[in-house]
DNA sequence: TGTACATCAGTGAACGCGCGTTCACTGATGTAC
DNA sequence: TGTACATCAGTGAACGCGCGTTCACTGATGTAC
């Protein structure tokens, strides 16, 4: 987290134009983002160093500590800005997919999760596996609010679908955590507990084949893993909407 | 992989008894990995350090050399060795359910799996995760075959539970790569291509929630992991098998 | 409009650390005759 | 059974590396009066 950027809480009728060092300021931390996203794609998640970015910025390490109190600051800062690109993007995708029935809605979602996967494999492993070794994940901040955004865009999408033929087993709320719990109740204040533990297993079914693709295990299987992630989505589609009938099959 | 283990190609009767030094070689090698597990434990697997190893037995760094040219070497071995914990562990669960129905035997793999996972997280991160920074996967070797092992328990599983309701899509084996193919059709060769998707997406299933569940993404949201799991595998049981009636309803 | 002062970005050098790996060696264990 | 030699496990010291972070500072930018 940088240590004084834009102070958003004050107007700028209250200090007059935002001030050019702030914006020199903002400028400089986009572009150690910048570099640190570099080398994430260069050399894997494990090879960001404050070093690394200062050389490749042209300026002396000791300079990235103005905006970074320590390299763990720098690295949660990534890795709340990847959890919203991940909820944005998921985001969109549902919102694309409005109006269409469930079955074509889940598989534009999950899609869109895959297809960014596939293309930011770095960024997936700094929010879905082991970001950095030494590094821990802060169990509270911004990470959690964004988590919360794209498990958001699931639980839509259960809504509209429910209720569905899937997913009959009894439920109870104190099977979830009471944070999510009320957040859930507050979105959508009818959905039974079931839903909401559909939801989550949707993310699952989602995550699985990605995960493994990500990390190379289907690479001796499969040609075509996007073939393979389809079918399973348009299976799971089929189970949560009315049929086959609802989505166009897309030949490869 | 260790210098010149055991040379399990000459029989006893060859060289006479097994050496007093080749077992000693054999029990120092055993106990380098015990020591590299239990720096995995302690720290996660990006602490592993063949110093660290030495230190923990008491040892000189040089040491180990005499038993691993480099430190991939033995981070090879290790992954080696937990790619054969999981194979034979989801073996062990398939074999323990065999007669079973196909809902029941998907749910005691998969459970195994998960059990597995949660109880040794580092050794899981270590095959499904990024293993250790700068340790680059080889493209084949043992690990390939263990995966191959474990792949067959889902194959089987699959087998015996086709032709089943879901996965009515057209397959065909160019989608699968030339080596696994051909170990499909070794082992199984009645079994049409659509099954061995079938076995794959399984996996996927399988994978999903563990996967989340071991980097910490469900730990917002849910009180009781092993719970959603259990109604996403039984659902999973109930879309391969006959119907829900082949599994009793297990209460937490 | 000018001046005194505070803020801030950034430099340059150094710290201590743990790492994988190499060099030159020693002393014990096994083998061949 | 004894001796000469080869093999092997392991020592001890050192190498160069890149890392995160700290110290003491400089010079430019902005602010208050």
């Amino acid at each position: 987290m940088p240590r004084s950027p834009w102070k958003p809480g004050v107007t700028a009728a209250q200090v007059g134009a935002p001030r050019r060092r702030d914006r020199l300021r903002a400028a400089t931390i986009a572009e150690i983002k910048a570099a640190a996203r570099a080398q994430m794609d260069a050399g894997g998640a494990d090879t960001i160093s404050l070093r690394g970015i200062a050389r490749d910025m042209g300026m002396t390490p000791r300079a990235i500590y103005t905006y970074y109190d320590t390299r763990d600051a720098l690295i949660s800062d990534l890795i709340a800005e990847v959890y919203n690109q991940v909820a944005g993007m998921l985001e969109t995708a549902l919102a694309d997919a409005a109006g269409q029935g469930p079955a074509a809605q889940v598989l534009a979602v999950a899609t869109a999760y895959r297809d960014w996967a596939v293309a930011n494999p770095d960024q997936f492993q700094l929010v879905y596996g082991n970001p950095v070794p030494g590094y821990r994940r802060p169990p509270d901040g911004p990470a959690a609010a964004a988590e919360h955004r794209a498990c958001t865009v699931l639980l839509t999408l259960v809504d509209a679908a429910w209720p569905t033929p899937q997913a009959a087993e009894p439920h109870d709320w104190n099977e979830f955590k009471p944070g999510f719990t009320a957040a859930v109740r507050a979105s959508f204040p009818d959905m039974p507990p079931a839903a909401a533990a559909l939801a989550l297993r949707l993310w699952g079914r989602m995550h699985g084949l990605v995960a493994l693709e990500v990390y190379g295990h289907l690479d001796t299987q499969v040609t075509d893993p996007a073939q393979l992630y389809h079918q399973d989505m348009l299976d799971l589609g089929r189970s949560l909407g009315l049929g086959s009938t609802t989505v166009e099959r897309k030949t490869k």
